[in-house]
DNA sequence: TTGTGTTTTATTGCCTCC
DNA sequence: GGAGGCAATAAAACACAA
């Protein structure tokens, strides 16, 4: 153990001149006197190696805990001691990190004229005060990484919360949807039924005759449909010959059904009132899914799921 | 007392700036 | 090219449980 002199200091002292130089970089006027009144430096070496009491009990050496290094009483033992001594590492006293805690904290760049003021100060090497600065400094930054990892994450909770109480509204919504298209295709099946043992009575079906082939109709995804009434519906409404339909949902269902593909009937060829029923009864404009394929007692598996829905425009 | 994990001091090598 | 900073790392000192 490497025995230090001391200059007659204590730390609590040293404590009291601390909290007294708020920015003591500015000047070392209180430290040196602190220091430097006696005949010696006041810290002296790591607290391990040599506390303060150390300091008073060991010997009355006044050799500073460097004082080695300036080889001002370099005697042969006393060379081999460095020699020996500078192998192993030293912890700085407390009252040494205390005092570069508070310069840190004033400053944690260090000029070369702070670096030496401050080794002169705490009587170590200008490199050991750099090296603390620099080991400081790295402890700092690895601490504000982890100040900001806890930030994030705790922005990250709060727009995870967010985004999964939108997801049940979505959710929930969803689910309105999808009763609400049950309820209304219930409804459009009910008036098909009945637009059509109206038609049915009324008129005498015709022969299919007209230029629709059988696999343009089958194309027809609307289970509502049959083929049949599909073909002679478009038969009576485009045979110059036939009375035309002016049902509202005759009509809109014609076009419904022909709107899955393509088959743009001329406009001009509507009345005024046939467009008016037609843009009334289909908005939104889709298209009917196959009746006899669709399940209409489960809403469809995802809102997203466009082989459901089959939208016109 | 000892093994082990953590902290602190110090070194090395690379990079940037003047 | 030299000085200084930084990241990575070594190694000593320290803390602490078993």
């Amino acid at each position: 153990m490497a025995a230090a002199g001391g200059g007659g200091s204590s730390g609590s002292n040293f404590s009291v001149l601390l909290q007294s130089q708020r920015s003591p970089c500015a000047t070392s006027q209180p430290l040196d006197a602190f220091f430097f009144t006696g005949s010696s430096p006041s810290f002296q070496g790591s607290r391990s190696m040599v506390s303060f009491e150390d300091v008073h009990q060991v010997n009355g050496s006044t050799r500073p805990f460097f004082r080695s290094f300036d080889h001002e009483e370099n005697g042969d033992e006393e060379l081999d001691e460095y020699f020996h001594q500078r192998e192993k590492k030293r912890r700085l006293s407390v009252d040494q990190v205390h005092f570069l805690e508070k310069s840190f904290e004033v400053e944690n760049k260090l000029e070369p004229e702070r670096k030496i003021q401050l080794a002169k100060d705490l009587g170590l090497q200008p490199r050991q005060v750099a090296i603390w600065f620099q080991n400081r400094r790295a402890r700092w930054k690895t601490k504000q990484l982890e100040k900001d990892y806890e930030a994030l994450q705790t922005s990250y909770n709060s727009l995870k919360a967010d985004y999964d109480t939108l997801l049940k509204e979505k959710d929930k919504l969803k689910a309105e949807v999808s009763l609400v298209t049950d309820k209304l295709l219930l409804r459009e099946k009910g008036n098909l039924e009945l637009s059509d043992k109206d038609a049915l009575s009324q008129e005498p079906k015709k022969p299919i005759g007209d230029s629709t082939s059988e696999g343009e109709v089958s194309k027809v995804s609307i289970g509502a449909c049959k083929q049949e009434d599909i073909s002679s519906a478009k038969s009576d409404i485009f045979d110059s010959d036939s009375p035309h339909y002016t049902d509202g949902v005759h009509s809109s269902l014609l076009e419904a059904c022909d709107s899955s593909y393509v088959f743009e009937p001329d406009q001009s060829d509507l009345s005024q009132d046939e467009e008016d029923n037609l843009s009334k009864s289909l908005w939104p404009p889709y298209v009917f899914p196959k009746l006899e394929d669709a399940d209409y007692s489960e809403p469809p598996a995802s809102f997203e799921d466009q082989s459901f829905w089959c939208w016109s425009y």
